[in-house]
RNA sequence: GCCGACGUAGCUCAGCUGGUAGAGCACUUCACUCGUAAUGAAGGGGUCCCCGGUUCGAGUCCGGGCGUCGGCUCCA
């Protein structure tokens, strides 16, 4: 057979040879390090036979070394995985075993403790001892390929369960065509598991590891099913790149906004609002500042703000069919008889609003917006800063227009959203959600929207992933993601096409026919919710806050107390110019001052002394740049204005 | 909601095996009036998350609740 290296060079070998065999015929030093191989993109065992090629051509053969970046890590990340697992077989009679995958920066392995027992951290340093007595005894990883029938028999004699119904699992979905015959076992030591592989040659390939945390997680993904025990850990090929990767962690934790925020003066939470901030001052103009922005922005793109009502009748949330799907995450109130909901959304108001006027095809497209204030009775356990709220404001806007006006609104939805997130340097991800099985309304409809958004994804030449499943109860949508500090996703806009709120609150408009029509409704927010929105702005920005945004835009320190008055006199101007300043009237040294206002990220520091107070100027310092020297007080607020008003993000 | 951990001053944290609470920062006052990342001194400040229990005695042990954190599930 013939391979294609790296280097452009064929390598010619036996037909039947090994990743080993090809290794080896590469050079001695290469047989030595190699981890696997990888095979047009597939990463094999090294003694597995390497496969013969498609069609003919050479094969693209990479030998994978430590030094193969993430191919390397995930191999050994899953070798890992394994050690663990026999680890914690050897520690915990009765444990049973379940899954245990490489996953972005490490892997885990997920058990079912036997009756009474809990593991935690405490319990870590035993077994990562004991994982370190395998991996020194260079336990080799030994495939077998074995008949469904035996490996069935083997794992329910071990009593595992979990593997028993994973077998049974891939025979059930096995291709009618080419029924499952054989299942794959790596054994390593006196350990046998259930799986795909690929692995390293043996246990002594893992250098440095670490257990991290242990958590919950539901067998297979579902909250009716058993809670297993997972642990996560992660491994590397040196001390010194998992201190680097921890002290990344430890970096990313300084950045998460919980830390930020408090510390920034910006909002609080506290035990008597669970999942609701508490915006101080500082906090609240940066809030302010977005509102404004999304006004701003709304306004020439034919966006008309609106006000509707925090409570509302059940009767109208039966209309929506959230009574049905979402009453259980409302809160609900009563009074003289009746039964109310605060809002957890804002499209029934703005429906019940459209519906309360007569609407021409020539008013068409009405686009409402509303920053408005929702409430959600989220459980405690999903809670997390300002990301998931129980109390927020949406940028939300609907949109009633005719079907032939989709395709041109929901590409305006998109521009505006990235215009909106450009001003940030922000890079979302695009996803397209298609229909949920808990649904209202017919196929033809959801065929006809799921259809419609495609199509503007693809007109725009965007890339987007499809969520199958994923759509809102009442139409599919295309959702914008960013990422936290941790690397957590977080979904911030939306743009959701609907068919069925208009029929379902009997939303007409009146066409050129003079016949009554139906409009189509488009759901959409940008920043999705302005918490979550600011908490991920936090992260992203480390707290720097552009300029336009930041709290306090600029300070004034006084060298001596009598400056004090010359700093009032600039704060004043300042102020006049509509920045947002302060003046350290604290006494302080000036080293002091100026520490305290970088710890703040103030982005302008203005010295004042007595030279600065002679010639109507200010000693300039910029946050994280230092001293940018003596500037007249007039060319400080023009220059800080300017950029202002360019929400210039530098 | 589920699994695990945690909850001491505004913040960050110390408080060993139960004997009635401590530091730094912040804050107040006084002195210093200072030229770009911490001037010094004194002082005020705590239902040790809440409710029960064990005990002569609970911040510390036990049970329940609430909250937070890490995950899982969920997220209109």
């Amino acid at each position: 057979m013939r391979l294609e290296l790296p280097d452009g060079k064929i390598l010619a070998l036996a037909d039947g040879a090994t990743g080993t065999d090809a290794a080896a015929a590469i050079g001695p030093g290469l047989a030595r390090a190699a981890l696997a191989v990888k095979v047009d993109g597939e990463v094999r065992d090294l003694a597995r036979p390497l496969p013969p090629s498609p069609n003919g051509q050479p094969s693209r053969l990479e030998v994978i070394t430590n030094r193969s970046g993430d191919d390397a890590l995930e191999l050994i990340r899953h070798d890992t995985a394994h050690v663990l697992a026999e680890a914690v077989l050897e520690l915990y009679p009765g444990v049973k075993i379940s899954i245990g995958p490489p996953i972005e920066g490490g892997f885990y392995y997920d058990f079912e403790f036997p009756n009474g027992v809990v593991i935690n951290d405490e319990d870590f340093p035993a077994i990562e001892a004991r994982m370190r007595e395998h991996i020194d005894a260079d336990e080799p990883f030994v495939r077998q390929d074995v008949p469904v029938s035996e490996a069935l028999e083997r794992f329910a004699a071990e009593d595992q369960d979990y593997k028993v119904e994973l077998i049974e699992d891939l025979i059930r979905n096995a291709d009618p065509a080419h029924p499952l015959e054989t299942v794959s076992l790596y054994t390593n030591g006196r350990f046998t598991d259930l799986c795909r592989g690929p692995h390293s040659p043996s246990t002594k390939r893992i250098k440095v590891f670490k257990l991290q945390s242990v958590a919950g997680a539901y067998w297979r993904g579902d909250s009716s099913r058993q809670m297993l025990t997972r642990v996560y850990g992660t491994a590397f090929f040196s001390q010194a790149d998992l201190e680097e990767y921890l002290e990344n962690l430890e970096r990313a934790r300084a950045n998460d906004h919980r830390k930020l925020g408090p510390q920034l003066g910006l909002f609080t939470f506290s035990d008597v609002s669970p999942g609701a901030a508490f915006w101080l001052p500082r906090g609240t103009e940066v809030f302010n500042e977005l509102v404004a922005l999304s006004r701003e922005m709304g306004r020439p793109r034919g966006y008309e703000e609106v006000k509707t009502p925090q409570i509302y009748d059940s009767s109208l949330w039966v209309t929506s069919g959230h009574w049905d799907k979402y009453r259980d995450n409302m809160f609900v109130t009563e009074y003289e008889g009746r039964q109310m909901a605060i809002k957890p959304m804002n499209c029934p108001g703005h429906c019940q609003l459209y519906s309360m006027q007569r609407h021409s095809y020539r008013d068409l497209p009405v686009r409402y917006w509303e920053p408005g204030l929702l409430h959600r009775r989220e459980p405690g356990g999903v809670l997390h800063g300002l990301l998931r709220v129980r109390h927020f404001a949406q940028d939300d806007a609907h949109i009633f227009c005719t079907e032939e006006q989709i395709q041109d609104e929901v590409a305006g939805v998109l521009d505006f959203a990235f215009a909106t997130y450009e001003i940030f340097g922000l890079d979302v991800r695009l996803e397209l959600s298609t229909r949920p099985e808990q649904r209202i309304g017919a196929d033809e409809l959801w065929d006809r929207s799921e259809a419609a958004l495609q199509r503007a994804l693809e007109a725009q030449g965007l890339d987007y992933v499809v969520h199958e499943g994923d759509g809102a109860f009442y139409g599919p949508k295309i959702d914008m993601h960013m990422t936290d500090s941790l690397g957590r996703s977080w979904q911030l806009g939306t743009c959701q096409l609907d068919y069925n709120f208009p029929e379902r609150f009997h939303l007409v408009y009146t066409g050129a026919d003079n016949a009554e029509h139906q409009p189509v409704l488009i759901h959409r927010a940008l920043m999705g919710s302005y918490e979550r929105f600011i908490g991920i702005l936090l992260e992203h920005f480390g707290g720097e806050l552009p300029l336009w945004l930041a709290p306090v835009q600029a300070i004034v320190l006084p060298i001596a107390d009598r400056h004090l008055d010359y700093a009032e006199s600039v704060l004043t101007r300042l102020t006049d110019a509509r920045l947002r300043a302060e003046v350290d009237a604290r006494g302080e040294s000036v080293s002091k001052q100026v520490r305290d206002a970088e710890l703040r990220k103030i982005p302008y520091l203005l010295v004042v002394g007595d030279r600065e107070l002679q010639d109507d100027q200010v000693s300039l310092r910029q946050h994280g740049q230092g001293d940018r020297g003596t500037v007249a007080v007039d060319d400080v607020i023009s220059q800080l204005g300017r950029q202002v008003n360019r929400r210039s993000r530098a």
